[in-house]
DNA sequence: TACAGTAAGGTAAACGTTTACGTAATCCGC
DNA sequence: GCGGATTACGTAAACGTTTACCTTACTGTA
């Protein structure tokens, strides 16, 4: 059986009210020869606080619930270790809740189970919920922030990179090197996805030049695949990617086909992870600060003052070329 | 304040023990229309059951724990996959807990954590234990499983590949197409390198072949990047690359230098994640099953039956060569 | 001497469940 | 119409902590 603290108090004589003291440091209450024993008897017994009870007793938890989707993405390393870190600055364990690809039922056991567990807060990563998701969220007494989501409105906390802006900056960088026809790759129409289409369609307008149908997908690399006869077909000279993913497969299959990347077709990819140092030619990417996005999170959630948007920064490699 | 049982209790005019009984669907003790009009008033108030309160009680959690290191190594969803999958078939959630980079600290403190929230059990995803890690663990009463790492003994439960026979399988590889000169690449020297380094060894004696020093890294891109220019002054025709990571550093290195893969290096890969396709040449590699690795270990640590090893497959992709 | 104040520690309630045990009512067979 | 099962519930203890509230003994001060 594991020891308790009615172990420790049998043991060293004194009454568990003494014993949880000094274990929870909950100095001037006890005398330092008291501290002493008490701290021994605990070591000696092997002991370990059953953190369960405290939950119980304290009614919190002390620990953010990071819930997840398994996208095979590959920015969550990032998220998490900006997460993390926060989090641990302030005194909060993570926890992290895996929400299957786009799977609803799981992303709402996700939700749930972290309701359950009376954690500090909830933080929602790349998850689109659907309306159960936010009835269930709402309904709960308990702070909850969206990850690189924006859904639209202030009155759900949320942390992310402005995607309207992000996908005018990548769009209206191919204009200012020549473009003309350029399309976007790869994404869906989620607030996400809706939110840099609407960015794109903007700067195109701006520029008095027309945008391309948008072609849709999931944000993986097999969409990139998949659609790089599309984009052949629209005849543009540019495109955009929604992500590094999509990016990697436009890149690999515009290759099998002979084209030369970026004489062929300028690829600018969305993300910057490190996805695009590994491509040849390497990847011209928008790039997000997903540590920060996710350090920002962890303050929003805990009640401080947090940014909105993290601002995203363009990195010139060598996917897109000068058109004349 | 959040409902509880005692209120569904008053408003229903049952007792506690009722309420639970119904809401933990324990059938036979109660008759439906009892069950109708406590479930009734459950939904009104908004109840949701208390996990912290439940687990105090039953003294378990039906969570597995998965510690994980944040090597941006990519394999990582590929296992949670396997983990979270054969975990909810056997009625079990998962939390994960992330234990930094190779910090000792931080996964000293996750496996205390797990250790205090009594878990059903704790899976330990490619993680070095030290002396004091594995001393908690074993103090513990709960089961714990390494996943993707072999302590070298059969005492201790773990699910890998058989890292000596992978690095033997790669190695043969290399010399059935000729090559002679051959060497290893961003390993280090704990228990998943050595095996690989001792796999190598082996191959190469076992065809009378010298092996070449082993370049020692950390797995990563960077470790790749910056061994490229110790592989050429090895003078080798061919590379082990100790994760898809490596190679591909390795690989954006040589082509930076004006090397042409693999005319001038092959390159073998280890893990096959989908890092292997989007390169360019995409990488041959020997391709851990990972997704297996992780259902496995649950049903280790859960004490099902459960394989030891998982085979590994070679893979043949495009960046090696046949050395004439 | 008396009294307030303080240091050190004990008592017991509370957190929200589950479940062993008890009990009253109903049912069945004969 | 009696005894034993069974059904449908209630009572209360237990899980391992924290903490509000007491108690006791001592210290210092007037």
């Amino acid at each position: 059986m594991k020891p308790t603290i009615k172990d420790i108090a049998a043991k060293s004589g004194f009454s568990i009210a003494t014993v949880s003291r000094v274990l929870g440091n909950k100095t001037g209450s006890y005398s330092e020869k008291t501290q002493i024993k008490i701290l021994k008897v605990a070591k000696e017994l092997g002991y370990r606080k059953n953190s369960v009870a405290v939950d119980l007793v304290k009614k919190r938890s002390d620990v953010i619930a990071l819930i997840i989707n398994a996208t095979p993405t590959n920015f969550s390393t990032q998220i998490i270790d900006g997460i993390q870190q926060r989090a641990s600055e302030l005194g909060q364990g993570v926890i992290i809740l895996y929400a299957g690809n786009r799977d609803n039922g799981l992303q709402h056991k996700a939700i749930i189970t972290a309701l359950e567990r009376s954690v500090t807060g909830i933080l929602l990563a790349a998850i689109e919920p659907d309306e159960q998701d936010l009835a269930l969220l709402k309904a709960s007494r308990i702070p909850y922030c969206f990850v690189s989501l924006y859904l639209g409105t202030r009155d759900i906390l949320a942390v992310s990179s402005d995607n309207r802006d992000l996908a005018y900056q990548a769009t209206q960088y191919l204009i200012d090197r020549g473009h003309t026809r350029i399309s976007l790759v790869g994404i869906d129409g989620y607030h996400t996805g809706s939110q840099r289409q609407a960015g794109y369609r903007d700067a195109m307008a701006a520029n008095q030049l027309t945008a391309a149908d948008i072609l849709s997908g999931d944000y993986s690399y097999e969409s990139g695949v998949k659609l790089l006869q599309q984009v052949h077909d629209q005849g543009v000279t540019a495109v955009i990617a929604a992500s590094d993913m999509v990016a990697a497969g436009l890149l690999t299959a515009a290759q099998q086909q002979g084209l030369t990347i970026p004489r062929d077709l300028s690829i600018m990819s969305i993300d910057g992870t490190i996805i695009c140092q590994i491509t040849t030619p390497a990847l011209t990417s928008v790039t997000q600060d997903f540590y920060r996005i996710g350090s920002q999170s962890v303050n929003k959630v805990m009640g401080q003052p947090a940014e909105d948007f993290i601002p995203v920064v363009i990195t010139e490699r060598a996917s897109v070329a000068v058109q004349k």
